[in-house]
This record gives structure tokens, C-alpha cells and sequence, in this order.
DNA sequence: CATTTATGTCAACGTCGCTGACATAAATTG
DNA sequence: CAATTTATGTCAGCGACGTTGACATAAATG
């Protein structure tokens, strides 16, 4: 271990300093940005087409889910999503009225009502998808597969132990292929 | 140029081929979750603290653009939260009112609104980006200095160009220290 | 049979986007 | 100087999406 006695060190330190003991404010600022106007670029395709029909974001989170494991419960998906009962619904019926999403009555659990996306909805929520799939794709092309690792590595930590937990389950437990 | 001749080319493309030109299904779907999740992560401490006072997020990106760009004006910070004139009143009136937030006459152009955060509002900033700043130098310091490069490189792939430049020039633009 | 669970629905509310229109003051330009 | 443009503020109204609290139904469970 150096030397680190009072008299060698600075009186002051810069606010930037790198060599201090974790990220700088500047790094720590960036990275807040980075989040917004990242999150911001990564949304706006699919809610450009949204706004276009009558549907918002939320119509896209949930046709997403349901897509990526279809059968799964209301129960489920309210989890995942981390919304109310009422929202959800709001969300849900024009899904269901419009013919994108279907109810199936749980075998097992006949109060439950599973949820499948249709021919429909299938196509409607790739049509979402694929502008924000192009940009992950370019992204990820582009910054190589170290960058990749990274990026989940830095996203992953950021949540807490249980809101980890969940969101990998929900992607380790997505529908193969 | 390679031979890309239909012969030496497979009938059938594994839908999860890693050797394909560019990144698997499944790590598109696990980007796009991880945006999500993360996104939400980030945001939830300063919603929290922001839902218990009148204020919501909106408010916290405002306080947060002008304690890091002291003396932008009303089309600026426009600009950077790309919402409308009447948006962006309807969260900067009571930021105003409730003295976080001063407006003063620009000097060169006396029609603009040059803001500034008054020394309550640097400090509820403060108070809203703790948390955030807490997370991210915990997912940053776990995840190594490698990582959070191919975070940020990830994340400003993902902006279009135009998009970029701007969240470049507002990062390297917000004032120094 | 009583309770709990899964779901749906109603009323009321708040935040935060939007559009379109109009007003004011200051800068700019012909 | 008069006309125009620019920077900002404000009004009315709307839509999407989140909230809470209460209540209803059907099915599972003890």
C-alpha cells in the first residue's frame, strides 16, 4: 500500500477526481442522462405508431409481455407490469376488444384468464417492436460484444436484489425462441 | 467481397443463431427488458419522493437540466425535454411559485427568461438525485470501469444522430464541476 | 358452508403529454 | 420609424395512463 500520509496529499480535491473512490460526479451525471435521453430515443418509435391508433405505451408493455409468454395470468402480468388492477384493465379491453389479445380460461384454475396474443396481435406487436429491435441491433452491432456485456452488466445493478430477481426471471422464463 | 451465392447459403436460419450477422433474438428481447426494467429502477426512488409533495417527474427533469445548465432559457431547456411551451409552464409555474426555481431578464436579449435553481431548489435537486446517484455509483462501481464504458457506448448508439449530438453538446455543455 | 382468491368494473382524481389560439414585450429588419 | 419576427406566457380543452377505494362474481379451498 502507498504511502498515502497526510503531507502528500492534495489540500483540496478537484470535484472531478477520477482517482477517488468511486465514479466521478461527471461520470454519475452522464450516466443519468445517458438513461433519459437513451430511454427516450429507445421509446419513441413504437409510441409514434401508437399515437397514431388509439393506443399509448402501455398498450405496447403489455402486448409485449404477453407475447414473450403467452398463457400467462392476469395475476402475472400485473407483477410484471407493477401496475394497478384498473390500469391494466383500461389497457387490457380495447386489446381485447380489438381482437389482439385472448382469454383462455385456466385448465387448472378456472377463475384465472390466461392471456395469448392472436394472429393479430402477433403482427401488431412486431410492427411495434422491429424499429426498437433495428436500433438495439445497430447498437449492439456497433459497440461490439464487450460494449453488450457491459451494458447488461451496469442495467442489471441498477435494481435492487428483488426487482433483479424478477426481471430475469421474466426473461429467463420468456417463451424460447 | 465474399461469395454469397444461394448454394453456400443455409435453407433455414436458427431462429436464436448467434452466428448470424448480428446479435440473437434473445439478446434484443433481453435488451429491450433491461431497458425497461432498468429504466424503471432508476426513476422509482425520485418518483417516490416527488409523488409525496405535488410535484412528478417532469418537475425532477426540469430541476435537474437547469441545476446542471444554470442560465439556459425557456427555449433551451424546451428544447432539451422536447415537450411543448405549454408542458413545459405547466411544471415550471409552480417550481417558480414554490421559489425552487428564479427566472432572471437575459442580459444580451432582455426577452428571454434566463432560469436558475434558487438554493432551495439546488437543494431539493439534491434531495431528488441522491438515490439516483446512489444507484448508479453502486451498479457502476460493481460492474468495473470496462462495463460502464460499453454502457455508455450502448446507450448513445441507441440515439439517433441528431439525438446525439444534442445529448452530447447538453453533457459536455452543463456546467463544469 | 364460509372464506379466500382471481378477476372485472365503477366513480373520482392527478400528472403530464398534446393542439390551437391569442397576448405581450423586445429585437430585428426594411 | 413601422412592420415583422422572436421569446415567452397563458387560456381552453383533450387524451393517455397512473392512482385509490369500493363492490361484484365465480371458482377454489378449508
Amino acid at each position: 500500500m502507498p504511502d498515502m500520509t497526510a503531507s502528500k496529499m492534495p489540500l483540496f480535491i478537484a470535484c472531478d477526481d477520477e482517482e477517488h473512490d468511486g465514479p466521478s460526479e461527471r461520470a454519475l451525471r452522464e450516466g443519468a442522462e445517458l438513461m433519459f435521453f437513451g430511454y427516450r430515443s429507445f421509446t419513441q418509435d413504437p409510441d409514434k405508431i401508437l399515437s397514431e391508433l388509439d393506443y399509448g405505451r402501455a398498450h405496447h408493455r403489455a402486448l409485449h409481455f404477453i407475447g414473450t409468454q403467452p398463457g400467462l395470468s392476469v395475476a402475472e402480468l400485473l407483477d410484471i407490469l407493477d401496475v394497478t388492477k384498473q390500469s391494466l384493465a383500461r389497457v387490457l379491453k380495447p386489446l381485447i376488444d380489438d381482437g389482439l389479445v385472448e382469454q383462455r380460461v385456466g385448465e387448472n384454475d378456472r377463475r384465472q384468464r390466461l392471456l395469448f396474443l392472436t394472429n393479430d396481435g402477433v403482427a401488431f406487436e412486431e410492427r411495434l417492436s422491429a424499429p426498437q429491435r433495428a436500433r438495439l441491433t445497430r447498437a449492439f452491432r456497433e459497440a461490439g460484444p464487450e460494449a453488450v456485456e457491459g451494458f447488461r452488466f451496469v442495467l442489471e445493478l441498477m435494481m435492487d436484489e428483488e426487482q433483479r430477481k424478477q426481471a430475469l426471471t421474466v426473461i429467463a422464463g420468456a417463451k424460447p425462441l
